[in-house]
DNA sequence: CGTTGACCTTCCAGCAACTGGAAGGCCTAT
DNA sequence: ATAGGCCTTCCAGTTGCTGGAAGGTCAACG
């Protein structure tokens, strides 16, 4: 329970590289905790814990600033406002992602068009795109 | 022919905000080109055009590093080699495109998984989420 | 002729979320 | 004692803009 990593293992323990977990510290994602005398950082198991939390809340897509809002509703508040929390952002990450996926669906179509387009035709090979009256690509 | 077009002019035929424009002077999409006796800048309707592939070349989720070499195959290069271009083009962000679109699939399924087991189960509401048994969502 | 308002110029700062590197301290092993 | 591997801080750079300040220009209106 009082066994306290420095950054190295806390990294490989949480899955993240030293410097973002110090960089997640300037920002306030993890609270500024325990130095041992040389001035090294320690990290504690809730301290990786909430690491491991942030990594996860990723998928979610939030900025930091709300993961940081999240963490806190973890570590510092109820469980259940965390969970509603939790449900919240599920829901609204899932009509994002629903959203992505239909965008670039869209975006596949498009890009098999053109390259059918681009196959079907001769190019001169001579002018350049730019000027030749075949190569409308660029404006499609 | 010779009717040139002040930036906001000319932003509003490229569909780019002005700022952005000079930006793109800025770093090479588009050559730097006239300026009248007080300065402004003045773009001709070959520089809308570029201007436009430039935008269009963004479905292709290139860095802008390498629109800039797509723009000058298709304006300094052969249609040729610029057509040759914009297939290898398609075909690699088709590519991404259908891994990103099933790395979507993937994430939506594990958040309907989540959203599930989340409603599933009944909250404690009194602990705080880190230490909750049950909510080991944090860790999942 | 003056002045208002829209346009243009340059330069500087900041966004998000890190990442890389320099310069230096610490700790262990050989 | 010295080599290496870890740790510290701080500063700069990444990508593609976007916002704002300070100031020049231009057309129109009174």
């Amino acid at each position: 329970m009082g066994d306290l990593l420095t950054i190295g293992k806390a990294a490989e323990q949480a899955g993240l590289p030293p410097k973002t977990i110090r960089y997640y510290q300037e920002v306030g994602l993890l609270p500024d905790g325990q130095r041992n005398e040389a001035g090294y950082r320690l990290f504690s198991a809730a301290d990786i814990r909430r690491l491991r939390l942030v990594r996860r809340a990723k998928i979610l897509g939030l900025p930091l600033r709300e993961i940081k809002d999240l963490a806190s509703l973890a570590f510092d508040e109820s469980c259940g406002a965390f969970e509603q929390r939790l449900d919240e952002l599920i829901a609204a990450r899932l009509a994002d992602v629903e959203r992505t996926i239909s965008e670039l669906l869209d975006l596949q179509q498009e890009l098999l068009g053109l390259q059918e387009t681009l196959q079907s035709r001769s190019s001169c090979g001579a002018c350049r795109a730019d000027e030749c009256e075949a190569c409308h690509l660029i404006d499609d």
